[in-house]
DNA sequence: ATGAAAGCGCTAACAC
DNA sequence: GTGTTAGCGCTTTCAT
């Protein structure tokens, strides 16, 4: 009983926190008993499990996290950094963690990198500081820092949205879900080629920054050396992507290369933006200019024409993400190799069809 | 080099966490001067506090956020509670928050609520565990519980992307800053009536489900009867925004009332879905039917023809949330009442021009 | 099955 | 300035 409280005639003042002290206290058991009975319920008596638990509803307790994690050592927080909210890429993939997670007692702490790897340093800072019992990182390439820091901290790891291949990407820090860049622009670009296309062009923002832009700009132009194509033709821009950014890219690509007939968009956004340009100059796609886009989010199969585009399955990588890691959290996981989840090319309006010729409007 | 690893003869296993006292001990000092030397500098004298900060670089050292609060009382979470991740105003209003208060050393914890209240209850009480020093809620309407834990929490609260207006409205938790959706629904009202227009219809999703959405349509309706106007065309359905949605609600209401003029949707990815279905059937906008959106999400300036919608300040919410959460935080802000940031309707192509006859194409 | 003591990593409060 | 002590709220021992 009495504890302290007693001694202490009526602090009054500020609203103190209910404790799983006051809880045992208004059941009449000890502390622990009612801790007990809050997580592990199986050893205590029904008897005191069911006053501890009344009592606790009755003063609506709330356990305190952040003293529980001290006491057990347990990590409760599970930081996930994604480059950007603007995409819903990185929302469905957030959605498909939060199938599994949250279940499982798991904290998701978002941080958003913006694509910098400082900020990603910075980030993986400050959530380390939270006890996480793992983290989700978007993308293989991180400071030195942060692989530093990452391995001290002895938690596992995912890196998603790309794949560690022996000789084109750095190894995974830990799990790798993901899929290959590099393959999806060679792809692309023999989708393209079959469509009968021959002067193909590469847009996107942040195409020396992001290394998996690098990746995919590197396969897609291979893929066109392999096939004799001119490779050289590229619309790049500094801005964040959007719709406005996928129009200028557009403009410019065309003025820059009259001959063009094909473009491929580093994502759906750009391509879009682009194709509302095509739209006002009265550019026909396909029969003028073809246009594909990449991620396959909801606006594709909406536009008029339909986008081409790669489909990437980011609900699934979330999940199978958030699989992985439990697995590998309760131990039951090690040595698992990079997991590819691949990419499928979704063949809408805004190409022709592959191995005919050109066609009028259909 | 050493530390205290001599002592303990190579526990090897499980890789130890870095504490505070690590650093003190290479530095040499008392652990709460290491302490000092981190979080309040002035307190310490330049010698001892290079010779930590060195330490606890040479170290990483990273602090653990738990046991600081825990020790402190202090808060260290900022819940974020938002009906979805999928509406970039959600993702605008994040942003704007983040621009402050991570700054500030509080971390944003992020949770959406799906727009029910049993999620959001739940979603209070988990984050509650965090030792919250406040949190940002989406809307005016909650659960009771989830009340009764926030009142009893004594937290700061903000809701934002709503206005508490006696009468109208419940009152507001504590800090509260949006706009007023009646308002909105009865100024889109007027403005298309300016137009011309005299069959407005009103499309949404959740309309019963979603308070706001409840408040907009009774702005809505009010302002047709006060005008004469027909005011029970009605699109409804319960699935998720999306532009498939939009375009089903629009053929609905075609075909369900065929004399239709106007339609105000209830955000702009429904209007911009519809805005696509009217391109396929060849339906003139907006010569034939005006189209209105709500929220001026990017893609509403980027359509052909470009989206007439409703603006709101979601940045500025983020960050007006965030400063006076930071001034309530400080102790120097009390009795602040509501704030009204307003909205504004943006004119575009798919309406005609207020107060002048149809015009054909442009 | 239940309880008492100790301590997680840190900082407020009080010495010196 | 700097060090010492106590204790945040909880759970891990280790008794009983």
């Amino acid at each position: 009983m009495s504890r302290v409280a007693a001694e202490k005639p009526i602090t009054g003042r500020k609203r103190q926190r209910v404790t799983i002290a006051d809880v045992a206290r208004l059941a009449g058991v000890a502390t622990m008993t009612a801790s007990r009975a809050l997580n592990r319920p199986e050893m205590v008596s029904e008897e005191l499990k069911g006053r501890v638990l009344h009592a606790a509803a009755e003063l609506d307790y709330i356990p305190d996290r952040a003293a529980g994690g001290l006491a057990s050592g347990a990590g409760l927080a599970l930081p996930v950094l994604v480059p950007t909210l603007h995409h819903s890429v990185y929302v469905q993939i957030l959605e498909g963690l939060e199938e599994r997670l949250p279940g499982a007692g798991y904290q998701l702490l978002l941080g958003s990198t913006d694509y910098s790897q400082e900020k990603e340093e910075r980030l993986v800072e400050v959530f380390l500081g939270w006890r996480p019992s793992a983290v989700v990182l978007s993308g293989l390439d991180h400071s030195e820092r942060t692989v530093r820091l990452l391995r001290a901290s002895g938690i596992p790891v995912v890196e998603i949205m790309d794949l560690a291949v022996a000789g084109e990407t750095g190894q995974p820090l830990d799990l790798n879900i993901g899929f290959s860049h590099a393959q999806v622009g060679g792809a692309v670009v023999e989708y393209l080629a079959a469509c009968g296309y021959r002067q193909i062009a590469y847009a996107g923002t942040l195409t020396e920054i992001d290394p998996r832009s690098v990746r995919r700009i590197r396969g897609f132009q291979s893929a066109l050396k392999r096939l004799g194509l001119p490779h050289h033709l590229t619309g790049r821009s500094d801005l964040p992507s959007s719709l406005a950014v996928g129009r200028d890219l557009l403009s410019g690509l065309l003025s820059a290369h009259p001959k063009l007939d094909a473009v491929f968009f580093a994502n759906d956004e750009l391509a879009a933006g682009a194709l509302f340009e095509c739209l006002r100059r009265g550019v026909r796609v396909p029969e003028d200019l073809a246009i594909m886009g990449f991620s396959d989010e909801e606006i594709a199969s909406h536009l008029y024409p339909a986008l081409t585009t790669v489909r990437i399955p980011r609900h699934e990588m979330g999940r199978l993400a958030a699989d992985l890691l439990l697995a590998r959290l309760s131990g039951s996981l090690n040595g698992q190799p990079p997991i590819d989840v691949g990419f499928e090319i979704m063949q809408r309006q805004t190409t022709r069809t592959p191995s005919l010729p050109a066609q009028e409007k259909p």
